[in-house]
Formats: C-alpha cells, sequence, structure tokens
DNA sequence: CAGTGAGCGAGCTTCCGCTTGACTT
C-alpha cells in the first residue's frame, strides 16, 4: 500500500522507475492507451460538437482496475506517461476513468502531471519534485488528430466498399503510403532509358604505372552526363583523343573529413537494420522490445536524437579505454532532429552501456547482431571524424583543348568507422600512382562504355519508412503496422523485398488522388500537424479546425458518392469490339484475382480473355487421379481427383465437375464407414496422432477409433479443456478473413 | 471449393497511435 502511485505507459520502465523512488512509490503501467474510439459508425458526432465516444478497450480493463483499487488507497497520483501530445492524452483519460469509478474518493488524492525524457534516477526525482497539471491544450490537440483520423478512415473506406471493393480501407497514413508505392510503379512504367557514354582513360606513368582517368573537357568543355549519347559520337571522341599526347598538368591535394551520422531513431534503425541485416520492420521492432524489456537498450519507438548527458559520459570512457583518447573529441558529438513535427518523447536509440558487447550478454543470435548494430551506431556518434587525404590529378592533352581527371582517396584516420560504416556510405581506399606534374602520360587505351540511365527502384520496406519519415507521416510506432496494413488489404505485395501495387491497390490509388486529391497531398499530414500546434499553443480551438476541414470533406464525399459510378472506377475501355457477339466493346474489369477483360454487354455477353502483358495462364496439368469411384454421383468412371482451389488450398472433387460438385478436403480411400456405410472414407496426416480416417459425411460424423482412444485421457487429464477452447473461438473472427 | 464482372440488398468490412501478451494448429 503506497502512499504515491506513479503511472507510466510501459511496464518495463515502471520497474526501473520503482527502484529509483524506493518504497513510498509504486509504479504503474498503463499499457499505452486506456480508451479509443469504437471501430464502428457513430463514434464521433460531428453534428455535436464533434463528441467523440471513448470505450475502454477490452485490454485495457485490467490494467485500470488494477490502477483505480491503488490510487483509491493513496494520497497522491503522478501521471508519468510520455511527454508528448499522445502521453497528455493517456494521462487524462487514465483520470477520467480514475474519476469515474472512484468518484468522491478522488477528492482525497492529489493529482500531478509529470514528465522526464531520460529514465535516470536525477530525472525521475527532478520530475516527481517539479509537477504541474494536465495540458489541455495538448489533450485538445490530441483529440483533433484522433477525431480528424477516424473521419478521413470511416467516411472514406465505406466510399471504396460501395465503389471498388468491400473490405478495402483508406486513411490520412496508409493511403500516402500506397500512393508512393503506386507512382514510383507509374514512373517506372513511364521510364524512358536514356543512352550516354562515357570514356575512360587509361594511362602509363613514366615508372610504369597505370593510371585510369575520366574524361573531363572535350573541345575545351566540361564533360557532362550526357555529352555523348550514341555510339557515334564517342567512337569520333576516342580517335580525336587518341591522336593526342597527354601529361600530368595538375596535383590537388587536400584533406577530407567525414563525421559520424546520429544515434539511431525509429526510422533509421529500421532502415540499417533491413540493410546490414536483412531483418524485416517487424523483425527488427520485435527483437528490439527483447532488448527494451531485458534492459539493454533504450526505448525502440522515437523520433529524437537526443542523448542522456550521462551515457555519452559512459560512451566517451568506453571509446577512450578501448581505442585510445585520439578517438573521443573534445567535446561531445551534439545531434539536432531533422523533422518538424518530431515529438522527442524519449531519447535515441543506444545501448544501456557500452562496455559490454552483445556476445558478452549471452543473447540470442538475432538479439546480438541488433545489439552490436545500436551500440557501434552510438559509440560511432560519439567518436572523432575520419579524415583522408584526398588527390586530384589533371591529365591534359598538349593542344589543351581536351583533359581527364582522377580522384584517389587514401584513409589516414579511421575515427568513428573503427566502429561503425552506415551502409551505402562505404569509403574504399582509392590509390593513385605517384606522379609529378609535367610527367608524362602515354595513351595505353581510351575506353567508351555505353550506359543506360534507370528507372528509379521500387521501394523496400526501408526506403518505404525513410519516405514517410521525411513527409511527417505516421510514427515511430506505426511505421511497421503501416507497411503490414497494405499487405493486409493486398493492396501491395513484396517481391525479392521490393514493393509492387497490386491492381486495388492502383484502383484505390487513383480513385482517391483523382477524386480526394487534398486528403491525400503528401502533405496533408504537415498541415493537420500545422493546426495541432496552433491547438497545442492554445492559438486555435480544436472545434473550429475540425469544422474546417469537416464541412468541406462532408460535402466531397457526398458528391462523389453521387457522381463516381462504380464502372468509372474499376472499368477501362479499350475500343475493341467484342470477337463473341460482335456488338459489345471490350472493357478492362477488375475481378476477384485480378485485371481481365470481358464484353460490355454482360451479362448477355459473357465472353472473357485474359489482360495481355499478364502472366501466360500456365497450361493446366491434368489434375491427378485418386482412382476412388465418386459416391455422390456413381456415374460410370467418375472418379475423385486432387484439385488446388484459387487459394491454394488442396481438395479432392469429383472428376465430372461441374456436373457432380462432389468434394471432400482431405484424400479419399475406398473403405466404406463402419457407421454409415458410405462407400469412401477420408485419410489425413497429423503430427499428434499419425495417420486419422474419417467419414466425409458430416451427419455421421465417424473417426477412427485409435484416435478417438489416445485422445479421450488427454481430455480427462485436462478438465480446463473448456478455458483452452475459448480463445481458439475468439480467434476465430480475428483478421485471416477467408 | 473449381475464371473473374452488373444489381438486387441480408449483414459486414474501415481509421491512427499508444502499449504488451498468451491463445494454438
Amino acid at each position: 500500500m503506497s502512499k504515491n502511485i506513479v503511472i507510466v505507459e510501459s511496464p518495463a520502465k515502471s520497474k526501473t522507475i520503482e527502484k529509483f523512488l524506493g518504497k513510498d512509490f509504486q509504479v504503474l503501467a498503463s499499457y499505452g492507451h486506456v480508451r479509443d474510439l469504437p471501430s464502428k459508425t457513430g463514434s464521433v458526432d460531428p453534428e455535436n460538437g464533434f463528441a467523440m465516444n471513448y470505450k475502454v478497450a477490452d485490454g485495457s480493463e485490467k490494467n485500470l482496475k488494477a490502477i483505480a483499487s491503488a490510487v483509491g488507497k493513496a494520497e497522491n497520483v503522478y501521471l508519468a506517461t510520455d511527454p508528448d501530445r499522445e502521453g497528455e492524452a493517456i494521462s487524462w483519460h487514465v483520470l477520467e476513468e480514475l474519476k469515474r469509478r472512484l468518484k468522491k474518493k478522488m477528492d482525497a488524492v492529489s493529482v500531478h502531471r509529470i514528465v522526464f525524457t531520460e529514465i535516470t534516477k536525477s530525472a525521475v526525482k527532478h520530475a516527481v519534485d517539479n509537477p504541474r497539471t494536465l495540458n489541455d491544450s495538448l489533450i485538445d490537440a490530441q483529440q483533433a488528430r484522433r477525431a480528424l483520423d477516424y473521419l478521413v478512415g470511416f467516411t472514406l473506406s465505406p466510399i471504396l466498399w460501395r465503389k471498388v471493393r468491400r473490405g478495402l480501407s483508406a486513411g490520412r497514413v496508409q493511403s500516402v503510403a500506397l500512393r508512393l508505392i503506386c507512382e514510383r510503379e507509374s514512373e517506372i512504367e513511364a521510364f524512358k532509358p536514356e543512352e550516354y557514354w562515357s570514356i575512360d582513360g587509361l594511362f602509363n606513368t613514366p615508372t610504369s604505372e597505370e593510371l585510369v582517368a575520366k574524361l573531363h573537357t572535350y573541345n575545351g568543355k566540361k564533360v557532362e552526363k550526357f555529352s555523348f549519347t550514341n555510339e557515334a559520337d564517342a567512337k569520333a571522341v576516342v580517335e580525336t583523343l587518341e591522336k593526342e599526347t597527354y601529361s600530368i598538368t595538375d596535383i590537388e591535394k587536400k584533406k577530407a573529413r567525414r563525421n559520424p551520422s546520429p544515434p539511431f531513431i525509429t526510422s533509421t534503425l529500421q532502415q540499417e537494420a533491413s540493410r546490414k541485416l536483412g531483418f524485416s520492420a517487424r523483425k527488427t521492432m520485435t527483437t528490439a522490445q527483447r532488448l527494451y524489456e531485458a534492459g539493454h537498450i533504450t526505448y525502440m519507438r522515437t523520433d529524437s536524437v537526443h542523448l542522456a548527458q550521462e551515457a555519452v559520459q559512459a560512451m566517451r570512457e568506453e571509446i577512450g579505454s578501448r581505442w585510445g583518447k585520439q578517438y573521443v573529441p573534445e567535446k561531445p558529438n551534439f545531434y539536432k532532429n531533422k523533422q518538424q513535427n518530431a515529438q522527442e518523447a524519449h531519447e535515441a536509440i543506444r545501448t544501456t552501456r557500452f562496455d559490454a558487447r552483445g556476445e558478452d550478454l549471452k543473447l540470442e543470435a538475432d538479439q546480438t547482431k541488433l545489439y552490436n548494430l545500436i551500440r557501434n551506431r552510438a559509440m560511432a556518434c560519439q567518436m572523432t571524424p575520419a579524415e583522408f587525404d584526398q588527390t586530384a590529378l589533371t591529365v591534359e592533352a598538349a593542344s589543351k583543348q581536351h583533359s581527364f581527371r582522377a580522384t584517389g582517396r587514401i584513409l589516414t584516420f579511421p575515427g568513428f568507422l573503427k566502429v561503425y560504416q552506415e551502409s551505402g556510405m562505404e569509403i574504399d581506399d582509392s590509390l593513385l600512382p605517384s606522379v609529378e606534374v609535367n610527367d608524362a602520360m602515354s595513351v595505353k587505351e581510351i575506353q567508351p562504355e555505353q550506359h543506360f540511365t534507370e528507372p528509379p527502384p521500387r521501394y523496400s520496406e526501408a526506403s518505404l519508412v525513410k519516405a514517410l519519415e521525411e513527409y511527417g507521416i505516421g510514427r515511430p510506432s506505426t511505421y511497421a503496422a503501416i507497411i503490414s496494413t497494405l499487405l493486409d488489404r493486398q493492396y501491395v505485395r513484396l517481391d525479392k523485398r521490393r514493393f509492387y501495387p497490386e491492381d486495388v491497390g492502383r484502383i484505390v490509388t487513383k480513385f482517391l488522388t483523382e477524386h480526394f486529391e487534398k486528403y491525400v497531398d503528401y502533405n496533408f499530414t504537415a498541415h493537420m500537424e500545422d493546426d495541432l500546434d496552433a491547438i497545442s499553443r492554445g492559438e486555435k480551438k480544436w472545434v473550429p479546425v475540425l469544422d474546417e476541414f469537416w464541412s468541406p470533406f462532408k460535402q466531397l464525399t457526398e458528391e462523389k458518392t453521387e457522381s463516381v459510378k462504380k464502372s468509372d472506377i474499376t472499368a477501362e475501355a479499350t475500343g475493341e469490339t467484342c470477337p463473341a457477339c460482335g456488338k459489345g466493346e471490350i472493357m478492362i474489369r477488375l475481378g476477384r484475382y485480378g485485371r481481365f477483360k470481358g464484353c460490355n454487354n454482360y451479362p448477355e455477353c459473357k465472353h472473357t480473355e485474359p489482360l495481355e502483358g499478364d502472366k501466360p495462364t500456365e497450361p493446366k496439368a491434368p489434375p491427378e487421379d485418386t482412382g476412388v469411384s465418386c459416391p455422390q454421383c456413381k456415374a460410370d468412371g467418375a472418379t475423385i481427383v486432387k484439385r488446388t482451389s484459387r487459394r491454394g488450398k488442396i481438395f479432392f472433387s469429383c472428376g465430372t465437375y461441374p456436373k457432380c460438385d462432389y468434394a471432400v478436403w482431405d484424400k479419399p480411400i475406398v473403405e466404406p464407414c463402419p457407421e454409415c456405410s458410405w462407400p469412401i472414407l477420408t485419410v489425413k496426416e497429423t503430427k499428434r496422432f499419425g495417420t486419422v480416417k474419417k467419414c466425409p459425411q458430416k451427419e455421421c460424423g465417424w473417426q477412427d477409433k485409435e484416435t478417438v482412444k489416445r485422445k479421450a485421457p488427454e481430455d480427462k487429464a485436462a478438465p480446463k479443456k473448456a478455458a483452452t477452447k475459448k480463445p481458439a473461438a475468439k480467434r476465430a473472427p480475428r483478421k485471416k478473413a477467408s
């Protein structure tokens, strides 16, 4: 029984903080948000001042009960949720629930709001000593954000159900993510490779060393990427160049430095883990969560590059003792957040100690890899820059009309590179031969090379997260979920770790960008954030801000629901006449399995053909015959064959389909049912019972006796069978829409 | 459950952002 209760969001945090504060304090976790808008219509009422109908989430009841019972016996409650918009709202929701549950008892409890951005004893104590009250403006801003997301999603999605296909979704975040992928695909399709030629000179120095240099000027003009665009031009240039004599005319030496990258935040961690370790965004986050819970790293959902003083000090000590003073900068390196709308509630992602490598901590293999990545990146950010000697040589023709250049780079001091190299920024030493000005260079060969420009690459998980972050769309806690949503809706697919839009995804994007451009604009979120900031600062009120958004949005959705026909979206005219009826026009339509061509005259004419450019439908192998006669139609020679459903599931059905529609899931055998005498049984291999025979007749339900026997004692031994069954039933309506 | 769509219209789907478990086959 504690006099003082502290509420935080995460249970891992609560344990640490409890240690700092001692016996008089009990720390409880809210486990994130405790109330939310139910996923159904009417949770926000725009007609009634945007009234928000919050409900306690299923999983939160337990947590709220624990909090209420502790607070009921306490004198002080410290709301210590994260110091950002969402955190402020969580505190408010918790308080609202406390008031509702404890009623008058709450009068005896003093309520304080405290915040800290790092979990250290001093920071937490300082926070407790400097409480404030809840910030209503910040809470209002969060509510505006929540209502807007709900209204956009729950207004646009039903339009998609009616106009495109059931079960689809649209939202402020996911629709822009989808748009990025679709527009990239359009760019790739519209891309026309352009030819260009590069020309390298291969020279010999006076000491017979080789030098490769790029053509830098030609006929007195600087050579650019598209200076030579065909073979004839390139050949002519080569001929001219071959006739010249060359010498070194300039040697330029300078020192160059490169600074380390900032420590990880969620998005950069996901990107680097993807590139360096091949982890998906989801895998990175669950692995990081384990490390966080074990106390090995700081919080993994953050958009701040800030580092705690103590951590910086510990890094400097470790760097100094491990590699020497020359790797420790005079003053700690300081990093600033690039993003505009960063909430900066947490620290950057770093390890909690620096003297241990992942291998020393006896972690799982994946955890070790991620731990080391995080530790190295953090340490590197507090190390000295890498230093190079950079040399540029100019090889000029005697005519002074043409010149080549070569650059070389030698690492003279590794600095942070000793520990960490960001992928895509690798540095290789490139050595140049030792030459002096006026040295004659003999031409060994002038090499022309043909190139073509390449289309922009399709997004990977990493590059998509990066793009979203740059637009300020989505949050650290949602990047992985956004990707899952696009995949779940089958808007996109991943192939060799690259995103490809599916037909439905492209149709949805086309529809949304054509008719709801403003709401799927890349800057829509940024504009929203400006408004939310104004609300946070008390400069605007949340209801008028929502009104300003809602009135035109509502009007637009009503107009579009009326004016845009389903066929405008999902059908595309081709101008071809139907070869079957000779009257109808062939349209490209969206079917369950993608797009196809069909006659306009449907349903009178049912002519269809596959879309060109589609993968040719593989010639169907004749289905495997089981030799078992069909027990239903009993037609002569009607046997059961093995087939694959459209979803890839194997089933067995009568070979005379569609005449006879008899079908079973498991493999049939000729053996009459001992119970109902149905002529066949089915067999299935299971791990637990081996081969199980069953009667396919549902009303019979006979099963292999051995199975029943072996199963029986288990039922008795586990009287909680009913209890274990419940979640299974609960699980059924979840996702996995079949 | 076996090639696809229209419209009729039961009953149903859907947002974003916080946080962790604890069901299995």
